[in-house]
DNA sequence: TACATTTGTGAGCGAATACTCACACACATT
DNA sequence: AATGTGTGTGAGTATTCGCTCACAAATGTA
């Protein structure tokens, strides 16, 4: 059972989702959560702090998400973990990528960019240890594939995921060796 | 010099570019047209009768952007050509595409997918005469990648666009040969 | 029990929103 | 000149928005 704090986050999170910032309402927020309009005042100062702690929350996951692809030292497998990663985010991290995807169209969310360019720089310096013509290039490419990916998943406009996701692995392989 | 009616049309445009439609109020329509609240609506029923106005004409200018690839009999020919698209996006086509994503992110445009779908299946094709393997896997990826680097095209993310245009072409010549 | 703090309510406020309408001007046609 | 017709205005309306506040219930703490 949720705290009622819980229950306006979560909503408020799913609402964002669904409708964007701007068209969600505090008081069908609060409508949603069944809870009192007042309640969500009294939790967070306004509308855009009920905005920054969700995305707060978000910055954590995805920091969790992309840790083991920056980690890893083997390039190959950093390349495959990136190819990998729309294909792994599941359960409740799913809204939250969701909502990052929505933050950056709505909003400019400059915590996004930097998440973003970490992973870039790590696929530059993968693709530059492999010898790769053009590193920057393809890492600009490669980031571009993915993240389209992830966003064509959540709609399911992708009819066989794993295959997929093969697919892309098989293609990166071929251009590494 | 425009009439008033296509002053209100291009800033509307230009708003629900810039802060999207819902953030789009009337007023400031109004206000950065130079022409009163009214006039709007002596020309347009409603706000969404403004934007399906907008959307028309996007429609117009896409499919006359787009009826080149879908023309082009060579299939390599053709693919390049969908490669070439975002670069070769200039002047008042720029404002639709911008709107063009914009309407995807905040809106669903069914008019939209209708589009994609059409360059979709004639990239299935020009892979499948090529003979190349997971044709539709192929255009997959290449359709992300080419809207991908539409958007990062408009944001400025893209330093050298001709270098990586080029890169690209290249990159799908390997492919194919 | 008595009191203090936290958690919760819902009516209501000022500002903003999409949209209307009475009115006025420009300019044809008769 | 008279009369209609399309173009334009800006004050006005009903509604909705984010947000507040007086009040009450629940929960601690002595």
């Amino acid at each position: 059972m949720p705290t009622k704090k819980e229950q306006i986050l979560n909503t408020a999170l799913t609402l964002f989702v669904q409708v964007g910032y701007k068209a969600t309402t505090t008081q069908l927020i609060a409508q949603e959560a069944n809870v009192s309009e007042g309640l969500i005042y009294r939790h967070f100062t306004n509308k855009e702090d009920l905005l920054s702690t969700i995305n707060q929350k978000r910055k954590e996951r995805v920091n969790l998400l992309i840790s083991p692809i920056l980690d890893e030292k083997n390039p190959e497998l950093r390349i495959n973990k990136v190819i990998s990663l729309p294909f792994e985010i599941v359960g409740d991290d799913k809204v939250y990528w969701q909502f990052q995807l929505k933050l950056k169209k709505e909003l400019k969310n400059i915590d996004c960019d930097q998440q973003d360019n970490r992973v870039f720089e790590s696929l530059v310096a993968a693709f530059t240890e492999l010898e790769i013509q053009h590193p920057s290039f393809e890492a600009m490419a490669l980031l571009q594939l993915v993240e389209a990916t992830v966003h064509d998943l959540f709609e399911n406009k992708i009819p066989n995921p794993e295959e997929y996701k093969n697919f892309l692995i098989n293609k990166y392989r071929q251009l590494i060796n």
